[in-house]
RNA sequence: GCAGUCGUCCGGCUUGUCGCUGGCCUGUUCCGCACCUCUGGCGGGGAACGGGCGAGAGGAAAGUCCGGGCAACACAGGACAUCCCGCUUCCUAACGGGAAGAAGGUCGUGAGACUUAGUCAGUGUAGAAGAAAACAACCGCCCCAGCCCUUCCCCUUAGGAUGGAUCGGGGUAAGGGUGAGAAGGUGAGGCAAGAGCUCACCAGGCGCACGGUGACGUGCGUGCUGUACACUCCGGGAGUUGAAAGUUCGCGUAAACCGGCGUUAUCAGGGCUGUCCGUCCGAGCCGGAGGGUAGAACGAUGUGAUACGCGUGGCAACACGGGUCGUGAAGCGGAUGGUGACAUCCGUUCUGGAUAAAUGACAGGCACUCCUUACGCUUUGUCUUGGGAGUACAGAACCCGGCUUACAGGACGGCUGCAGUC
RNA sequence: UGGGCUAUGGUGUAAUGGUAACACUGCAGAUUCUGGUCCUGCCUUUCCUGGUUCGAGUCCGGGUAGCCCAA
């Protein structure tokens, strides 16, 4: 099911999106680390294949990470500026999640959600190297 | 040339690698369906993963300050309350918007900028200061009468004259240190003392005539005249909510439990905001505790770019309108009303736009601005080459018209001041 | 995204358009042998910026910051 890791897209069904999904992360039964300006909050959920997923399986496989990126209004006030570390942080996760996909195995997925916590702009090439550092010890921690 | 002012417009370009959103075309695999037929063929549909093509933030997308479209509130209406607007004319779907204009004030040498307002009929209020905030009273001034005193006339009394004190009656919008404001201001006459009481000039109001669509202006007449605010009055306008509106599909408890009101009615409750009336709906409604779901679709985004000349507006930059040719591209095209969002109808087709929220990330080049130790010179420059730094404000969330606020840098035109040359 | 509200000493709150008030805290002084209590005094550009007004914390524009509500 894991695709090529050669492939650097990043499509819709990678982001989290379901409310339940968020709220279980937020809620408890997490595990989180942070590498300053950037935090992770993380979650493993096992697969639910075997009941009500069986009759739409072929439809809509689970990618076996999904992400969430956060940029709260406290730390930018304006939205041209949250929009380019959210942006900036997209291109890390895209460029670099082979690192963590390597180490997922069958039946189960990560979920993980990156909070900004700076007050300023950092650069890209910065946050590449924080964001390959976190992949690599969410893989050994999941 | 420098500085300024007003108006209008623009607000980066490009290459490479890797991506995002949704559209069209297409390949492979899988799914289930219909038909012909029977290990298959074929048609359209769905899902996953690919390939190709072209598209994808703003002048303010922002603030949410006005106005409109759109949607819901079953549906007519009336009275009162409440709220908004307020120089004139025009533009406009509408507006607290815009254009032109009129009167006053402030700032600027100037071009210009900013700003004010219906009423003057009525009612109320005006801290402190001040005699008093316009009713009156007080100090002061003046007149009249009484009584007392002084001096003079007189032989004396009485009486008369002059001056003073006091009490009583009256006249006093001049004067009384204040204050934003003191009976419109200044001057003269007049008076017992004073006063628009009278006159001249000035400021304002009212009436008439003339000019102007009008705000107003000019002339004549008229003694009509304190300031500010609120209420009142006059004219015009406003139903409320706000796309998380609302419509549809799906999932799920539950026709469950407790309390209150009501059940064909002078009737609980509800309905276009507040109150009242009217009218309509009406068999359920309100509260408590506990529980379920919290997904999806529609709403919702299409109407071209460029060139050319034409018309309208403008001094111009430019804007708007419909038209034509060529090129690229192709799902929109036409009619009526509207600037437009939109509404109605017809034909043809299914269309760009997300929803933890796309329109990008990285690297290089160009352009522009600023700085510069360096380089070059028939030219010594606001020059050339090189190096360095910077490139604003800011991100659609239903749509449209305005306003306000933020903004590196640049373009064009009108006008003003200063300096210089002829 | 769409609605709504607030801003006053260090803190919590008052204040009809007319001298910014009260309580607590802090600091200084006085009292005491010393400390506390008590007493006296001090600490404010009413978030910023224009306007209306003789006069604005209050009324009206425009900004800034903070908070609340609506799946």
């Amino acid at each position: 099911m894991p695709k090529p890791v050669s492939s650097y897209s990043f499509h819709k069904s990678e982001r989290l999106c379901s409310k339940k999904l968020i709220e279980a992360l937020f809620g408890g039964g997490h595990k989180s680390m942070s590498a300053y300006p950037l935090r992770a909050v993380f979650m493993t959920v096992e697969d639910a294949v075997g009941e009500d997923e069986a009759p739409v399986a072929s439809a809509a496989p689970v990618p076996s990470v999904q992400v969430l990126i956060s940029v709260s209004k406290r730390h930018f006030k304006h939205a041209v500026d949250r929009n380019r570390v959210k942006r900036q942080l997209r291109e890390a996760y895209r460029l670099n999640k082979h690192l963590l996909l390597d180490k997922i195995g069958e039946g189960s997925h990560v979920v993980v959600a990156f909070i900004w916590l700076s007050d300023e702009h950092f650069k890209s090439s910065v946050l590449h190297a924080k964001m390959r550092k976190l992949l690599l010890r969410i893989g050994e921690e999941h």
